[in-house]
DNA sequence: CTTCTATCTGAACGACTGTTCATATAAGCT
DNA sequence: AGCTTATATGAACAGTCGTTCAGATAGAAG
């Protein structure tokens, strides 16, 4: 046999990403044979190298596009008149864009050793952009005399690295609302700044 | 050849450990190969055999020593005559022991997935137990009207997850020393929970 | 209906995996 | 000195790895 009846390139695409995207975050990028993934989407293992040169870019393409997709969405919906007002409104996105991709965080997070030092680079280059949107806030605030932080780089890394702990516990249908924990952290982060 | 001059169980044990210690931070438990690590070490990998059961085991071991260690070390040394104070303790110490040991804390963090569900189940109880002994630090705080925190196990989440934060950048000789890397969290934590 | 091409199969490649074991030897004991 | 035992070698096991590729087929185009 070869080509299956349906198969498509616009389908078998982000099958396989889908797929790869949950077995890294699951088992582990070293972990997870080709042969895996392909199972997985009913497909032989050959297939994939029509979709991705190597098992390395399948991994960085995974971390690009959420990296790109974080970027483009922060800038977008992060505002507010007033530094506190910027900083509940990081708070509240970044919770919320994380807790909604809970594999694509893990991989981002976790499998930077797994990408060649190239890969690895450009991915590093995009987080700490990242960092910089909360670092502005957290630098205007206070220049005009609203936060407190003694060192707005460290406070940049302290606070996002306590946002990114929900995803270590938060379970849609838990006992509290994504509200609810959004509310929560704010206030810790609040408080932490000193606003 | 085989038993080489010099050869000894208390001397390759550790020296196994500290190998197998090293490269599952650096490149992640899959990845690591036996061979490796008895390369590492200066040994056929069917010596590895000697000291461990088989590679899983070698993993847990390692996690378990690190947990043991830890709940020995926040025991004896975390204290003070009120909820702040030992707050401050814990969080001192925390950064601290974190700090001296970044491979054993990544790990014991990050390859939690790669082990068996037994000795999963057996990390987590410890890891549990850790996290309750700054719990009980904000619920007594909370009782007294030290703290203000509406919801202590999220806290106590949050927290330990911003203090990890640290090893992801912290390095020896690098612009903040230890203890002033210590007094910036302290800040942010006491801020935190409204102390 | 025929032709073309994107898509997939299935087998094969050499390299590497964790683990076992017969064999050898250095160190410690008598 | 010889004897025992802990400790290591190095080859072998069956299995899996990422990757390649000639060949097969389904669907689109003419």
């Amino acid at each position: 046999m070869a080509r299956t009846a349906g198969s498509h390139s616009d389908i078998t695409g982000p099958r396989i990403r889908a797929a790869a995207l949950q077995l890294f975050a699951q088992h582990g990028f070293a972990a997870v044979s080709m042969r895996q993934i392909a199972g997985e989407v009913g497909v032989q293992a050959g297939a994939l190298y029509n979709y991705t040169p190597d098992k390395q870019s399948l991994l960085f393409d995974l971390m690009q596009r959420h990296m790109e997709g974080l970027l483009a969405e922060v800038a977008s919906r992060v505002m507010g008149d007033t530094p506190t007002d910027r900083l509940q409104s990081f708070v509240r996105f970044h919770i919320g864009y994380h807790i909604d991709r809970p594999d694509e965080v893990f991989i981002a997070y976790m499998e930077l050793r797994s990408l060649s030092p190239e890969n690895f680079a450009r991915i590093e280059t995009q987080r700490r952009r990242y960092e910089d949107v909360l670092e502005a806030i957290l630098q205007d605030g206070v220049v005009q005399g609203a936060f407190s932080v003694p060192d707005t780089k460290i406070a940049t890394l302290g606070l996002i690295a306590m946002l990114n702990g929900v995803n270590t516990w938060y379970r849609a249908g838990g006992r509290l609302s994504q509200t609810e924990v959004e509310g929560i952290y704010w206030d810790m982060a609040r408080q932490a700044v000193g606003a």
